[in-house]
DNA sequence: CTGTTAGCGCATTCAA
DNA sequence: TTGAATGCGCTAACAG
């Protein structure tokens, strides 16, 4: 009852009738306490409802048991697929997170590395994106996981980007696609934006195809707006670099009636294959790289794992 | 050079030859120190990248300066503007925010809130949610701040349910309908399920109108099939309980071939109106809501504010 | 097996 | 204005 929850383990050693030491050793289950003692102070640990301090364990051990994590937006669906999927795995080794927005803003991740640096967090996990320098980076060599971006002596999970074009084309001239358009991003985009347009270009050589292709951002917008350069009436099918881009761009096939035209598209995102079942969707492998992402730092953290670049597998349907 | 950041207070002082204490003082801008030793120290501080510790820090002075946010799932549209919102503005305090999810279970509330006690943070922001006992959170009182529920003698804020529902009704009988359904969610979720569906069925009594609706869960499916039940060749319009619900409504309409079917929403989702434009949507304030809780636990924390229960007016365009 | 002792890094008295 | 001393809650040596 006595709220404040104020109670040390020194309290818990008074009332149990034991030294400190003892109390520390139950908390941590450490095998020298005889039975008898160890049931004693666990009741009345229970009964006094007695939780340990963090704040002091850190001090003491060193670690924490935190973890940062950088995302560049809390409401990007892909990062967040991950993030959901990192947090109940670290969470289950005993870390909590704590999560921050970049927001595609490189100083902002140098404030943001400052301030988990003074929390003595035990990793990070942060989520990439060009212009991100690898100098504020390095000091966190073996303590920090970063996705989607690859840096020289840092670890990191990646997509399989021109693997998922390369999926997306194949299907599509496979199921008979002479002529495949595509909508992107502009270039300056490492990930996103050269590397699936230089894939795209690439099939099409192997392919024989006519490139038919536009760059814009990643906006609803502009894959609606794209779509009508892209699209002339020979394009069979259209593929786009996003599901969001898709999402504008099956606006467009829709408004102009133009139901012939095969839409495939990178993300996976649940509510583009309701509203256009048709859609072909190459999941990316989001969770599974947040998941990745997470042993790896988990990993690295016991020391268990050394350095490495992951590339996660994407996979159709 | 010397990475480890090994380096505390102490060896700061000996660097720059005074006091720990002294370092101390500048370190938190107290006024009694001489402007030339602050000089000194600084500069010593700022040449060796000195980072006081947050865990020696929050266990001498009792705050840890962290908040915990409890969200139901990461990947809800309206809590993550919430959440966007709150982050900036708790980090502008000097507070860090641990995230956690839900699920939308108490047990994992319950068991969330033990490790944030144990964490000592300094207050919660919690999503509340049909199902959740106060008895959980009552320990909490004077420190948390409860979302989308009430509870007696906890702070909370809450939308404006009726209201959004009513300004729909308003605005679509206004424009000439009457003849309106409504898609909502089961009654047993008191807030997006009975709070909007009474709501409707008392603009319904005041309008005259004949109520005509059907009560599912929060997915597009729900809306799609529960759209076929509702509207009738009479309807003119159909208010959905969220974006989510109306855009599968809108799919079922457009599927049809229903052109004079008008759709109201709740949410304001981006995604919607790009895709449908006519759609009537009523902004909640998700991102004013999670401002609101901001600003009302650290007036709490602060001592500043009493608890109190705020709803966040709604707004349609 | 268990209690005692000694700090972890810092903020805060209290003297000087 | 400053430094020395004290203790936050806890773990890890070291004795018994």
């Amino acid at each position: 009852m006595s709220s404040s929850s104020r109670l040390t383990i020194k309290d818990i050693a008074r009332l149990s009738g034991v030294g400190k030491s003892t109390v520390s050793r139950v908390l941590n289950n450490e095998g020298k306490v005889s039975q008898q003692t160890r049931e004693r102070v666990e009741a009345v640990i229970r009964e006094q409802g007695f939780i340990p301090s963090k704040s002091a364990q850190a001090m003491r051990g060193q670690s924490d048991k935190i973890i940062g994590i950088i995302v560049s937006r809390l409401d990007s669906p892909s990062e967040n697929q991950s993030v959901r999927a990192i947090l109940p795995l670290l969470y289950e080794q005993g870390y909590d997170s704590i999560l921050m927005e970049s927001l595609l803003r490189p100083e902002l991740v140098a404030e943001h590395l400052r301030v988990l640096r003074q929390r003595n967090v035990d990793g990070i996990i942060l989520f990439g994106f060009t212009g991100l320098r690898r100098e504020v980076l390095s000091e966190w060599q073996e303590k920090m996981v970063v996705m989607v971006r690859e840096y020289p002596g840092l670890s990191s999970v990646c997509y399989d980007d021109a693997g998922a074009v390369n999926l997306l084309m194949a299907r599509l001239s496979q199921q008979g696609s002479g002529q495949i358009g595509y909508i992107g991003v502009a270039q300056n985009d490492e990930t996103t934006g050269r590397l699936r347009y230089q894939a795209y270009l690439d099939a099409c050589q192997r392919l024989a195809i006519a490139p038919q292709a536009a760059l814009g951002d990643l906006s609803y917008q502009s894959g609606f707006s794209l779509a009508e350069q892209v699209i002339t009436p020979e394009t069979q099918a259209v593929i786009c670099a996003s599901d969001t881009i898709a999402l504008g761009a099956m606006k467009y096939l829709q408004q102009q009636a133009l139901s012939g035209v095969k839409i495939g598209s990178i993300g996976h995102t649940p509510l583009l294959s309701f509203l256009f079942p048709a859609t072909l969707s190459v999941d990316l492998g989001y969770a599974n790289a947040g998941a990745a992402a997470a042993r790896q730092l988990v990993g690295l953290l016991n020391g268990e794992a050394n350095i490495r670049q992951l590339t996660i597998p994407c996979k159709l349907d």
